[in-house]
DNA sequence: CGAAAGACCTGAGTGC
DNA sequence: TGCACTCAGGTCTTTC
């Protein structure tokens, strides 16, 4: 389950990949990962192909490769997604169309990556030369799309860049927009960030979880912050202290910098693997999945409550509603 | 208008 | 062996 940390290694991993490569062609094999594409701008593939990559820039969870155009290539991992670099031909390439397999190989028996890849970017690149961007998704919650692109509301760089420099810094996709700069963003307003949860009733959990208010948190990077910052996940958002919510946004940025650290290390130049399940699982995690088991801090039985659908990890007795 | 609920998705795992 | 069922949850849309 892709959140910040992830996408950032996905970013880190592909920039020098695309930054000044051409896309040669593009093959969609499946529709669905397209959701976020809107077909009236025009055809998904007509937009990219011939098209120079200029960088690859992060705003959360969202990712995006600005064009010569003036558009950019959304990427969103959604649940499940992956973006895979690879060699043409290269045997660890998965998916290759038509590719010869020794009979007896079921298509069972191929690679899960094989089964699950929805589209395909051929890209030449001036150093590296020709490349195949996989975007690999079991679920299909994440999407590719090619948007046009607006000046961002402050005026200020829209997301983290990375190395690459141009005029496209202060454009941001218009689907991205509303999208809230992510706490590790130099650019964050952490007064703009308080102020919004004081006018919050809803927990505080949903409000992490709200890219509006801040972006880049998910499910488990909400419940580490929260155990950290010893904050129920139910807790009124504008029932919060300013010192607690200091110390809460100190709590995400301490747990997202961590992951960071340890995500970062995966990165192969010439094999960029993202595999979001075990770089995830790899964490040091301290509330996330660790009900039943004892508190880190105090020995108390770990909870599982649930929430929106999905899972809340506490301490009952550090995070109590107060 | 804000907040909550529902929809979208499929493979892995489980119980019978 | 196979079938029905549950679970994972990010974001957009719909409903209240």
């Amino acid at each position: 389950m892709p959140e910040l940390p992830e996408v950032e290694v996905v970013r880190a991993g592909v920039e020098p990949a695309v930054t000044g490569a051409i896309v040669a062609g593009v093959d969609v094999f499946d529709e669905r990962s397209l959701r976020r594409h809107d077909p009236s701008t025009g055809s998904f593939a007509r937009l990219l192909e011939g098209q120079l990559v200029l960088g690859a820039v992060r705003r959360g969870k969202f990712l995006w490769l600005p064009l010569a155009s003036g558009r950019a290539l959304v990427i969103h991992l959604g649940m499940s997604g992956q973006v895979l670099l690879r060699t043409p031909g290269d045997s660890r390439s998965a998916g290759s169309a038509g590719s010869t397999r020794p009979t007896g190989v079921t298509a069972d028996a191929r690679p899960a990556q094989d089964r699950l890849l929805r589209i395909r970017l051929h890209l030449d690149h001036p150093v590296h030369g020709e490349l195949w961007l996989n975007f690999v998704d079991q679920r299909i919650f994440g999407s590719m799309a090619v948007d046009t692109m607006q000046p961002t509301s402050d005026g200020l760089p829209a997301g983290f860049p990375g190395a690459a420099r141009g005029d496209w810094m202060n454009l941001i996709p218009s689907q991205v927009a509303h999208i809230a700069r992510d706490p590790i963003d130099t650019d964050f307003s952490a007064g703009a960030f308080f102020t919004a949860l004081a006018r919050k009733k809803t927990g505080i959990k949903r409000a992490l979880l709200d890219q509006t208010l801040i972006s880049g948190i998910g499910n488990i990077y909400a419940d580490e912050a929260l155990f950290d910052a010893r904050i129920h996940y139910e807790q009124p958002a504008d029932s919060l202290s300013r010192a607690k919510a200091r110390t809460l946004l100190a709590s995400v940025r301490g747990i997202l910098h961590r992951a960071l650290a340890e995500g970062g290390t995966s990165f192969d130049a010439q094999y960029v693997n993202v595999n979001g399940q075990s770089g995830y699982f790899a964490h040091s995690l301290t509330a996330y999945g660790r009900h039943g088991k004892p508190c880190l801090r105090c020995g108390s039985t770990m909870v599982r409550a649930q929430f929106m659908n999905r899972s809340s990890h506490l301490c009952p007795r550090c995070q109590r509603l107060r």
